[in-house]
DNA sequence: TCTCTTTCGAGAGCAGTGCTCTCGTTTCCA
DNA sequence: TGGAAACGAGAGCACTGCTCTCGAAAGAGA
């Protein structure tokens, strides 16, 4: 699993290389099966090798797939940063709606992987530890952009109810974790509109609302506006 | 697959009991391996049956799975209308929070079960038509609270901004579907509320969210909170 | 440069899967 | 009561993840 720290050998050279190989082996895999069809044999087929060769690079199918994974997070997090990014600091509802639709639209181009990363954990359930760090990329963005309206003392849309104070405590850690001010007020509509893109994405993609039925374009376009007027995002 | 109309014969009264039997089986389970894992094989053994004999019942994996599916829906369907029957009609916002707290309670007391309705799309990418009247229960649920909202003429929370003509456009097969009159902006928000409520649970269900950092039980409840006020139930 | 150790790829094999086909047996219906 | 339909069991096919062994190749230390 580990690649060696300074490729010095040939071999190592061989060694991430063939490790890429067959990452991109299963990508394009993924790009038409699913991470449950995934076949480890069928990517040493591709690749002209024993399946059991396989196994001196990824000790199991699940160590692949969370390999698999980590590529899929940095992937989508490069999209949704480098959407983000493009824009001005200070154009905080267009960072916003930049960054909403930059993942809709790499949800849409990798289904797959989509449902890799937010559909139903496929292996025995083990998120290792390696994933944590990328799958936090997002939404850093997120709460990143959050943290510039709060500094930028973006005013909130019309007020709602006010902050318990268990709910106070419950998103302290939260809070904590980003290391800048953020209102509790502006961090709990953050905390909605999270879930919120994820489960208009997941609804969408997995087709578990009437197809067909809904324009999903022009509603998630709305959605996302309405989720910037929340915020505040001007 | 199609059971007899009316069970007249030994056999017929047979046949329906073994189906149910292999749906029982297979139900449990998944209480404990994810759909993915699901094997006819382990079913057959448990019913000290040959497993060719279950697709004298279930032409396939997949079929077997979906009749799951409409299984789950309709349980799901059934915790979330008896809990939501059980609030006095004019008591709008305890019915939305009753109907909420059950569909979680059932997803994290049916995890596996919740994976099978609003994960990855398991088999070959098939949603047959018998699925989508059980997987709208729950959602009617909701739309006929809304339209009882309209009628009631509760007020809606704080206004946001209007909604456009062409998000009318998109939602107007919905409205239509409902048979009731909702307003556009107590429908946009309605089309809010219920991906939210499935983007929370998911993110809580499918561990996306850094574990033990964030106190759900109550996140949950301020946020359905949250949503009834910006509904107008009070 | 020559060993010695490690790493590698390939092949066979195990246990499991979904699914099909056949072959007697049982059940029902006319 | 005889023919047709449904049934359960078993063998078998093609596939899976994974392990083990074995011979070849490569690197490291002398």
């Amino acid at each position: 699993m580990e690649t060696p720290s300074a490729p010095r050998t040939a071999r190592d050279f061989a060694r991430i290389e063939l490790t890429r190989a067959i990452l991109t082996r299963a990508r394009a895999q993924l790009a038409d099966v699913g991470p449950g069809e995934l076949s480890v044999r069928q990517i040493a087929r591709e690749l002209g090798m024993a399946s059991s060769a396989v196994y001196r690079y990824f000790p199991s199918r699940d160590h692949l797939i969370t390999a698999l994974l980590v590529e899929c997070y940095d992937e989508s997090g490069d999209a949704v940063e480098a959407a983000e990014a493009g824009v001005p600091r200070q154009q905080l509802r267009k960072r916003w709606t930049a960054m909403a639709h930059a993942l809709r639209d790499w949800a849409l181009d990798h289904r797959h992987e989509y449902a890799l990363l937010y559909g139903s954990p496929v292996p025995g359930y083990a998120a290792p530890e390696d994933t944590v760090m990328p799958a936090m990329r997002t939404p850093q963005v997120f709460l990143a952009l959050i943290a510039d309206a709060e500094k930028q003392g973006a005013p909130l849309g019309a007020p709602t109810m006010p902050v318990p104070r268990k709910e106070r405590a419950a998103l302290a850690p939260i809070a904590e974790s980003v290391g800048r001010p953020i209102s509790d007020e502006r961090l709990v509509r953050a905390m909605m509109a999270w879930p919120l893109l994820i489960g208009q994405l997941t609804l969408e993609l997995f087709g578990h609302l009437h197809k067909g039925v809904l324009d999903y374009d022009v509603h998630f376009t709305h959605l996302v506006d309405r989720v910037a007027g929340d915020l505040g995002l001007t």
